[in-house]
DNA sequence: ATGCCGGGCGAAGCCCGA
């Protein structure tokens, strides 16, 4: 079973280079962020004649995520616990069955949190604490899980092309990179690391400056499997070449395989 | 390069992203 995300930057827009990726990757599963979409909005209809499911927490202009998957979404969770008063919508949750027991899969859609002088960072880190406290709670079940998403974190120097230049950016300044450590250290598997050892392999390309042109980018997408998921972990890939095709995302998609047979 | 792109909204120009 493949298991990706994708930050799409608006689905309006981006419906066809999701449809076409779907059809050339074969992923099972994907988890979309910035569908900037209301509910209503959501193109249903074309994921499933395309064969997808689909759980859905829109918003209007901004944020929204969402998860398309071959196999039936149960158990859905809309949004993350912890402050009934934040309403931007950042994250979904679901149940996957299949012969051998059942994955769990969330879309998450961190804050970006700059400018860090503004009330926008300590959001930042306060969802990503809310973040942590759940995933404490889910792992505890002993369940496989997939914790995919635009983290809005570059997890280490290695995972963006100027350390220096960006050592400020709430994407990786020191609080924002400990903070995702205590995520990642309850016992998560960053799946691509886990996978390669290769420096300097993105996901994000400014639409700005030749960033693409000059590989100017930022490793911010990222899996995190539960120790059962990370069992079963296969393989993980970018797939950069799709910021090749006519107006693409900012961001390519990520992607795991999962020893499952659906 | 704290916005040079690109998208939303809405019909010009501001808000937002990383």
């Amino acid at each position: 079973m493949k298991i990706a995300s994708w930050n799409v930057n608006s689905l309006k827009v981006r419906l066809p280079h999701v449809l076409d990726w779907l059809k050339e990757s074969g992923v099972d599963v994907v988890c979309l962020q910035e569908i900037k979409l209301v509910d209503e909005k959501f193109p249903t209809a074309d994921f499933e004649e395309a064969g997808y499911n689909v759980a859905v927490h829109g918003q209007p202009t901004y944020n929204g995520v969402a998860i398309i998957s071959r196999y039936p979404l149960e158990d859905v969770k809309i949004g993350l616990p912890g402050d009934k008063s934040d309403d931007q919508a950042r994250y979904v949750e679901a149940a996957i069955s299949h012969k051998s027991g059942s994955i769990r899969v969330a879309s998450i859609y961190l804050p970006n949190g700059n400018p860090v002088d503004t009330d926008k960072y300590p959001y930042k880190l306060k969802w990503m604490e809310r973040l942590r406290r759940h995933a404490e709670k889910m792992l505890a079940k002993e369940e496989a899980f997939v914790l995919a998403g635009d983290y809005n974190v570059i997890p280490q120097a290695e995972d963006v092309h100027d350390p220096v230049a960006w050592s400020d950016d709430s994407l990786f300044r020191l609080e924002t990179r400990h903070a995702f450590r205590r995520i990642v250290n309850l016992g998560l598997t960053d799946a691509f690391r886990a996978c390669h050892a290769a420096p300097h392999q993105y996901t994000f390309w400014d639409y700005q400056g030749g960033a693409w042109r000059k590989n100017n980018g930022i490793r911010i997408d990222h899996l995190l499997l539960s120790p059962p998921a990370a069992d079963l972990l296969k393989g993980c890939a970018i797939d950069k070449h799709v910021r090749e095709w006519e107006k693409p995302s900012d961001h390519v998609p990520i992607w795991c395989d999962l020893d499952i047979a659906a």
